[in-house]
DNA sequence: GTGAGTCCCGTTTTT
DNA sequence: CGGGACTCAC
């Protein structure tokens, strides 16, 4: 057992062992935060200060659940390990699905609920809104998916929310309506997950008790991303921290709090500590990822942020390299650095997989892209397509969702024509009209059709039925083979151009269904269980949509957002962009709690990095078809002189803009590169001496770039973009413009 | 019911 | 500029 402990140091061991009671965890990037979280269960348990089954550690991802049972599974003893199933480790997501299929008449809902992810949920209301024939402009859908997900998350049911405007409650109607339709077709949003769960345990007191009496420890990872409802969700188990209820156990970083625009609420921390009377909150500031002069650069950077719970990183390690900070003319050239510089790093041995390329929005992985492509350095984007919300696993999903689940509307629409079975516009009208008529399902209204509608629809009907017959005793890997042959799916896309990918794709679910029944340790034998088993993968499919298109093994350069960078870390970090208006992103900098996300953003970008970090930004970028003339990013000003190397040809700070330099810098090791860059822009036009792209100050605005000109002689005018006191247009005869 | 043509819009994303 | 959603004509 002390075996467990050792190695940690004194903040982690205080951590680890304080005694049961509630905590806070403030835990700094690369401070050990999952070591922490894992070494506390397992000392728990070994200790013998509570039964595995009392405890219960809440996740906010798949992969951080995963990781989280993986690192513990390692740490106990085999006989413990037996015993480790009675852990309760999850999503919130996850664990609410469980306890909703535990207790699923209490909560009001049939046993084989089925879960809408956001696209099934978009959809959805589509649907509604077409059926109820509101004009989706005055509405647009993803506008009101947003207003219910909110009310929701704020715990509001219809009746609760306080309508105030015509808009708004016309909004809540409609949140009504989409409640009776999901009601209706036994399906369940993300939203409905969390919330379904808090009003059963909130309103049914024997099973509310029994949770509370069962959970002695509750773990609570990333806390600074829970919303308001999640935080409620954990006072119901945890009973308010009355005595005798479960110990909360909060980790989390308050600096690393990015995903505000989600509905997460760093409030929850202060809220918290104030709450359950935390006495002294335990820091984890030392950091075993960065060198000292790229932690000593976050640091300095998120000082710039009020009100935080308040660290500061510090590490053993030297100071390491400077920070390499680089100035482009336009994007393209930005992007050919890196790729340079990337060359030069991997043969200096380094590997491609130990090297990230970090921005702020996806719109920018396109150039990078490209120079990447071009140079022959295999690379991987995060963020594309996931498995199961490819177009044809949709499809086979829906199949089977019609199998456990009929009255799954949005299934139903799905595939009803698809593969193409003869059922237009015209026929599904019919049958939507039908369905209102009797309150029904699609599904159920079919036999209520006549004419030539209701036979082609009634041959769908009988073809689910067939399916459902078929595969009842079927185990869960045959029964979607089954289904992908049985439905046409695979015979449709063997006929179509493209359709080798989609035909692996779709074997890859035959995989995934048998890696699940692995898994979840179901015996093959449970043949009657068919049904109820194919429910679970259903849930599994909608609670976990897979890995982002990873060709995991291969040695590739890794490009993400800053966002999906969150618990990663490299070798060596490219941050591009660093242009006011792209990061810090335009739409965050008017108020402070924007900005200070997008601050936050940064700090998680910054630590990301082990040994190298790189920084750059571009004078000229092409955004939405035309070019932008931005100012360097406010962030790089955070960033004290000493920790910094400018690799500009130019003095540093002094200028964003040469003119007519003709060649370039160095790369950080190697000899002066040659090459022509691109001038950001020369129009020939009388500017007296300015020139678009060009850095002037003005006496009101300060600092600026001119963005364009129009006019000549005494009539020109130029457009400058004066960052937080806006982009103007300014008569070069009146305003007193000096080159800066 | 499909395909070309058109229009619109444009952070960040997990469950 | 480029992707997605939508419309109109066969």
């Amino acid at each position: 057992m002390s075996d467990l402990l050792v190695n940690l140091n004194p903040e982690q061991l205080q951590a680890v062992t304080l005694p049961p009671q509630h905590a806070l965890i403030l835990a700094g990037a690369g401070s050990g935060k999952t070591r922490v979280l894992t070494t506390r269960i397992a000392w728990l348990v070994q200790t013998g200060q509570v039964d595995p089954q009392g405890v219960l550690a809440v996740t906010f991802t798949n992969k951080a659940a995963k990781e989280l049972l993986a690192r513990l599974s390692a740490m106990l003893p085999l006989s413990f390990n037996r015993s480790a199933r009675g852990m309760w480790i999850g999503t919130f997501h996850g664990l609410c699905n469980r306890l909703l299929r535990a207790h699923h008449r209490d909560a009001g809902l049939p046993q084989l609920f089925q879960i809408l992810d956001s696209g099934d949920q978009l959809a959805a209301i589509k649907r509604l809104l077409k059926a109820l024939n509101v004009d989706d402009e005055k509405f647009p859908p993803r506008e009101l998916q947003h207003f219910i997900n909110g009310q929701k998350e704020a715990g509001l049911r219809p009746h609760a929310v306080e309508a105030w405007d015509d808009y708004t409650r016309h909004r809540v109607e409609l949140y009504i309506e989409y409640e009776s339709q999901c009601q209706r077709e036994s399906v369940v949003d993300f939203a409905e997950l969390l919330l379904r769960t808090y009003e059963l345990l909130e309103r049914n007191e024997p099973i509310r008790k029994h949770y509370q009496q069962r959970f002695r420890h509750i773990l609570v990872d990333e806390f600074q991303d829970t919303n308001k409802l999640q935080y409620r969700w954990l006072k119901l188990l945890a009973d308010a921290g009355r005595d005798g209820a479960a110990k909360l156990f909060c980790v989390g970083d308050d600096d690393q709090s990015i995903y505000r625009f989600r509905g997460a609420d760093v409030g929850n921390m202060r809220d918290f500590e104030r709450e359950f009377h935390v006495g002294n909150v335990i820091r984890l500031e030392q950091n075993y990822r960065s060198h000292g002069n790229i932690l000593d650069a976050a640091n300095a950077i998120i000082r710039h942020n009020a009100g935080r719970l308040g660290k500061n990183l510090w590490t053993e390690r030297g100071a390491g390299e400077p920070i390499r900070v680089f100035e482009a003319c336009g994007d393209l050239d930005e992007a050919r650095w890196i790729v340079d510089e990337i060359q030069s790093l991997v043969r200096d041995g380094m590997s491609r997989s130990g090297i990230a390329l970090l921005y702020r929005s996806n719109a920018q992985s396109r150039v990078l892209e490209h120079q990447l492509f071009s140079s022959g350095i295999s690379y991987r984007v995060y963020g594309g397509l996931r498995f199961f919300e490819r177009q044809e696993i949709k499809h086979a999903l829906a199949y089977l969702r019609l199998i456990a689940n009929p009255d799954d509307d949005t299934a139903f629409s799905r595939v009803v024509n698809f593969p193409t079975r003869g059922i237009g516009a015209r026929s599904i009208e019919a049958l939507q009209d039908a369905a209102r008529t009797w309150n029904s399902s699609l599904y159920a209204a079919v036999p209520h059709l006549a004419g030539k509608p209701g036979t082609v629809l009634a041959q769908f009907v009988r073809l689910v039925e067939d399916l459902r017959r078929d595969t009842a005793k079927l185990p869960l890997p045959e029964l979607v083979d089954h289904v992908l042959d049985a439905s046409g799916l695979r015979n449709h896309f063997r006929n179509e151009k493209e359709g080798q990918e989609r035909l692996e794709n779709l074997d890859e679910l035959i995989n995934a269904a048998a890696n699940f029944v692995a898994e979840a340790g179901v015996q093959a034998d449970a043949q009657d269980m068919a049904h109820a088993l194919l429910a679970d993968f259903l849930a599994h499919a909608s609670l976990e949509a897979g890995e982002h298109q990873a060709e995991a093994g291969s040695d590739a350069v890794q490009l993400m957002t800053v966002h999906s960078s969150k618990g990663l870390e490299f070798d060596a970090v490219f941050l591009s962009g660093l242009e006011e208006g792209l990061f810090p992103h335009e739409n965050s900098i008017l108020e402070t709690e924007g900005l200070e996300e997008e601050r936050r953003l940064m700090y998680v970008a910054v630590t990301r990095a082990r040994q190298r970090l790189y920084l750059s930004f571009a004078q000229s970028r092409m955004l939405h078809g035309q070019t932008r003339y931005n100012l360097r990013s406010r962030f790089l000003e955070e960033i004290p002189e000493g920790l910094t190397k400018w690799l500009s040809p130019l003095n540093p700070r002094t200028s964003a803009v040469r003119s007519g330099f003709g060649g370039y810098y160095q790369p950080s090791r190697g000899g002066v590169v040659a090459k022509a860059p691109e001038q950001p822009v020369s129009r020939s036009r009388d500017l007296g001496g300015l020139r678009v792209g060009q850095l002037v100050t003005h006496a009101k605005f300060g600092q600026g770039v001119i963005v364009a000109a129009e006019g000549s002689g005494a009539d020109a005018r130029v457009q400058i973009n004066f960052g937080a006191a806006g982009v103007k247009w300014l008569m070069l005869a009146v305003a007193k413009l000096d080159p800066a």
